[in-house]
DNA sequence: TATGAATGAGACTTCATTCAT
DNA sequence: TATGAATGAAGTCTCATTCAT
């Protein structure tokens, strides 16, 4: 009863690509298994009830599909960098790198991520408290800081900055016309970069 | 016929009132008419639909009822200062400020400000584009810099950072247990001011 | 407690009308109270209420009424005629002059002929059986047959048909162009009274 | 998901003749989709929006069924016929045969095309100018003039007039207490007839 | 008399889920 | 495994009617 065939980790990534298509397409509130059934041309809802538990569980692997995905893209970019300073930026760069690659995965999560009382019911609480998380990024600036790179009197705090910064740059790029992510990349860089100066 | 009674505001006001407390409680999805009547002791849903045309309606009068709150207390704080330094210092207290007064507007403003997708058909686009947007703070920045106070590159994307760190750290302000909500202002408005340095 | 002071009839006839006109302009089943008073600027679907112990006596009202208007159109034309073919016609062209007089009185009739249904519910059986009905142009065919005028096989059925064919023709008289209604009563008046030939 | 299965044909099937026959029982408006589910037996009117897009979708197919039915009837009684005066009689019985052999979708057209101002909202607008509409036998009554057997100076409006009083002598043939259809049928043709009379 | 706020039944619809096949 | 028909709860909204003022 344990462990799952081919067939069906091939038809459960399956549904979850289209949730998360149908997500970054309509919303949160028009995601409905119908919804998501039209998307992906599959024939009937039953198929998702069939494949996952309930709603929560599907929006669960959906919520760790996308976050997998941007950590990988992250980790890439941070360990490629030697300094604590090439770190930060690379973690910044890789948040629009990733809007760039999958922007599906990342307007999907940014319907999410909204849903902040709807987290318990979807079983997220754990997911959020790592990789919604800012934990990585904690880290990162502590050891920046024990490295005498950065001086930054609260960490906790400019990672929880740093993180909405991004979300939120990342959400309303749109206002940015032709939007050159690689320059908004480089100016938010900047920007917490200085915050984080040693004199 | 035309015009409202005082009756009738007194009872729009009532059930604004309960739909904040509402979306602050349970969420947004969760968040019907037969909730918000639990919340507010309504005998039946119709008596909403009496004064509100629609459920779009009645998230557009909450929205605007809860950033009415929010724009008034950051003007009276940011109007005290004659700095820009210290008008940036002000806007980002006004925010911790409001939810120490108003927890539940706060709260409920999170939700809404979740549902990107949503606002058009909530008809929020107009309030989109003023007070859930960074225009206040953009024209802050902008003068700053014309005044020498700040040098800033690209104010509309500081703009946009300083909003999304606030709501992030407001959102999360739970993290930090008996969370003094003053000591957090005072580091954001550090943090930011860092950036904004004229050398 | 019987009978009714002036006021509350003209309350009553202004109701009357004002369902009238709304029944003509937006159809039987959108026809509500609140539709009724925003046509009529009325304050309050309360004052409909009060003046009619329900919808149905508000509709056997309306009925009434515009039964009545047709009717005595109807008695003037025909009264004047002194042959019984001389009637029929009159009979027949009273029915154009009454839609070109108040047509929305004829198009609210259409709307409340055509639910057979609901006459029972709405205490209109009485109604149809005398003024809805044919009664009126059954007794003049038959006397038109004893004058010798008409020869008719059966009454009541050719007074079935005149009646449908009028109805008909009037309700769809949109049909033709800038209809030329006293054509129209010509023509029909022309059909029918072929069929009354005595040879 | 493309195409209908037989058990849905069937499922649906049933719907529209359950809700001919509530038309025929209870009328247009008191005819919901609970009534329905009562007449047929069904566990919920969830069960009707399943198989239809909504209310008016469902009135367009019972109107659809209740037209071929009759249209059918009338082509197979009218192209026996080989003269036109034949093939008018035949026009007008198949009316009657109709109401004998399906009362019930004889009364429920009658409901539904009382609903002059409905069709537009019920996408019923071609299926008026058609199978609702006279032009059948219009051009039934023009052919005949043609060739010579009929002389009516305005085809479409006697069209009209044949239509409406068919339609009120069927409506109201139950005032005939033993109601001999064949007779009705025969008057009515004999009326017809004789205006169309070539001298 | 008139007002208009309130009520509660009932309408249509959507949805996640179940289940026989 | 997959299908898709069926279910029933819940949602928003409309409406005639009631009632305190």
């Amino acid at each position: 009863m344990r462990g799952r065939t081919f067939t069906q980790d091939a038809r459960r990534t399956q549904i979850v690509e289209a949730t998360i298509e149908t997500l970054a397409e309509i919303g949160y509130t028009k995601t409905s298994f119908t919804a998501i059934c039209r998307h992906a041309n599959l024939s009937s809802t039953g198929l998702i009830s069939y494949h996952f538990a309930g709603k929560p569980q599907l929006l669960r692997e959906v919520t760790r599909t996308i976050l997998e995905k941007a950590g990988t893209l992250r980790t890439g970019h941070v360990e490629q960098e030697t300094t604590y300073r090439g770190k930060l930026g690379a973690y910044i760069s890789s948040h629009f790198d990733f809007m760039a690659r999958y922007p599906a995965h990342a307007r999907a999560l940014t319907e999410i991520a909204g849903l902040v009382r709807e987290r318990p019911a979807l079983g997220l609480d754990d997911v959020a408290r790592s990789a919604l998380s800012v934990e990585t990024l904690v880290v990162l600036l502590e050891e920046g800081c024990r490295a005498g790179e950065f001086r930054i009197p609260d960490p906790p705090v400019l990672a929880l900055a740093v993180q909405g910064a991004l979300d939120n740059v990342v959400r309303h790029h749109e206002l940015f016309a032709v939007a050159d992510l690689g320059r908004l990349a480089r100016e938010l860089t900047d920007i917490f970069t200085r915050c984080t100066l040693a004199p």
